[in-house]
DNA sequence: GTCTATAATTAGATAGAC
DNA sequence: GTCTATCTAATTATAGAC
């Protein structure tokens, strides 16, 4: 198998995000990342400038995935009616909870950079995490507004959301010690992203209605 | 003020919450914890035997303040009827939300360890979080059997609370800078905590009801 | 581009004076 | 018990051969 200079850089940046998501920035070590995809410690520093600009990249490459998952869902405007607005936000939830699952390391790194004041915190919610607070919080007020969702406050409902659909997955390895059970398995996240689903928006028309891809 | 054996002891735990929430066990120093309350980085070494030892001191701290918030509270035993059952669940619910705001430090230093299997994980998870998640599970089946609770599976429910009810608070300074609020204001507490009982509990008979202390 | 060697800094822990 | 000095180990970053 080649490696190339994209190759090499892909490895770097996953390898990263494990780390930075287990460790913490400052707990992850340049070592640590280099050697799990085999490489040397000052390879970081040539294919990126520092380990802080290493993390940079590879938040931005982790923000970009969720953005896809996302791509094709319907934007709301203030046309839709408040049914088909519940169920694009019921799948939009749906898909997060399959993305927290599959990439814990997106809060993971979220909640170790959000417990202090610093610059990369505020690069990074100004820059990822800003956008998704305001769409929730309008689509939500929308949704309360139309009698479909829990009795949450829109400016509060972004962190109930993240918090109850992340947090298996977040501490999965305790989940695991907890409940016997694996959290990532498919149907245990089916059924998080069902009881999530039913539990925000108990006023779901039709809580089986799919939206269009 | 006179420093005691107690005293320093005391003021070290405290530091030591804050810093190892704040950093996690690898990037927390005991330099910095000490240096926060005027002690030199060997006391700690001193007064406790090792980091490892200061932060199982802390951790067990912590936990004990938790304990002594739900204490007073009526053990559920099989003979409640539902609606004090519901009624006693929704306290303790609204108590960790006021616990979250107060101590932040406890669910971060529960998100940076369960994110990687390690000793110090199934030394807390055994010692300290399964009491609390059979006893949620276990209450949650009988508020589930009688209609009163959100459609969550048991198994999962104390995920869902413990993330959302700590989230803001666990990650506050992210939520300054996105809400512009102060996440730790009463107001705001109370009305994190009010949002959260009535979305869990759709069918609590009576929202209004306290149960006696 | 990769890899060895190393510089400069910082970590936790310990020894010993007081 | 406290504090200075220091040990050993690990950190990020850099220099230079290949």
């Amino acid at each position: 198998m080649r490696r190339t200079r994209e190759d090499i850089r892909q490895r770097l940046l996953d390898s990263a995000l494990v780390e930075f998501g287990a460790k913490g920035f400052d707990g992850a070590s340049t070592r640590s990342i280099a050697q799990r995809v085999d490489a040397h410690q000052p390879q970081i520093n040539y294919h990126f400038d520092s380990k802080e600009a290493l993390w940079a990249a590879a938040v931005d490459h982790l923000f970009g995935r969720l953005g896809e998952e996302l791509a094709d869902l319907p934007r709301p405007d203030g046309t839709d009616d408040p049914a088909r607005l519940a169920a694009t936000f019921a799948e939009a939830v749906r898909r997060f909870v399959r993305f927290a699952a599959a990439h814990p390391e997106l809060n993971r790194i979220m909640v170790h950079e959000a417990t202090e004041d610093s610059d990369r915190l505020r690069w990074m919610v100004e820059r990822h995490v800003r956008p998704m607070y305001d769409a929730i919080r309008d689509v939500w007020q929308r949704l309360r507004d139309a009698g479909i969702a829990a009795p949450i406050d829109p400016a509060m409902v972004h962190y109930v959301i993240v918090g109850a659909a992340s947090l298996p997955f977040v501490n999965a390895p305790e989940a695991r010690l907890l409940t016997g059970a694996e959290p990532t398995d498919l149907a245990w996240v089916e059924a998080h992203a069902d009881g999530l689903v039913a539990t925000l928006l108990p006023g779901l028309p039709d809580p089986s209605l799919k939206v269009e891809r």
